[in-house]
DNA sequence: AGGTTTACCTTGACTATCTAGGCTTCGCCG
DNA sequence: CGGCGAAGCCTAGATAGTCAAGGTAAACCT
């Protein structure tokens, strides 16, 4: 509805792949996945925290307390190994499923 | 967490496309989906009804009763032209933000 | 007659997302 | 120096889409 929209589904990948790039807080992983995505996909912060807590909980990322890049207190996220493991395994998922859309697009 | 998934919000599309081949009916269009999806995709019927009454009510498509290619009594789908319309929006909105995520996970 | 397949439908729960707020700290500018 | 806006974090409530798990009916096969 709005001008740029979040393919259901995809946020926990698209975390993972940019705290794959290093430590970030939650407001600047926002900023991160528009600059990749050429400004298509944009994550709303009520999206966005959410999602950090739950995959917190589940062990894929964790926190501390730090510093922004401009100064700021921040809280700064990064990838723990099972994340690391979690981002590879939704890679994949994520290749398979756009794979067999594009098929059924297709027509094959 | 079954041995398929469907990706959130793309089902309309899939119905959509499958739709553009011809008449269907419920049931066909789930299996069609699974098959040219390479059976990496499966549409729970608690998913594909609902979608259906949702997309009528939108009027990308309508339905008649007829018969199924088994001979059995079934309710066929078609598209109409709102709904053909429909089809190349989300298309594209799909390549869209297919090609988003795919620059995001190469960290373009 | 009974079981299997085809086909349709519904209800309830769950989960992810968005909307729309609010909070604090800091730097800048008038 | 007072205020405003940006940076950054957080939450409550509504909504929507999906799934699990049922149920119904007709036709076919044996």
């Amino acid at each position: 509805m709005a001008k740029t929209e979040l393919l259901s589904g995809t946020l926990d990948l698209m975390i993972l792949r940019v705290l794959s790039g290093g430590k970030l807080h939650g407001f600047g992983i926002g900023e991160r996945i528009h600059l990749l995505s050429q400004e298509v996909l944009e994550v709303e912060e009520g999206s966005l925290y959410p999602a950090l807590y739950r995959m917190e909980a589940k062990g894929w990322i964790s926190a501390e307390w730090g510093q922004s890049e401009k100064g700021r207190k921040a809280k700064l996220y990064f990838l723990t190994r099972s994340g690391t493991k979690q981002l590879e395994n939704e890679k994949q998922a994520w290749n398979r499923v756009a794979l067999a859309i594009g098929n059924v697009l297709k027509g094959a």
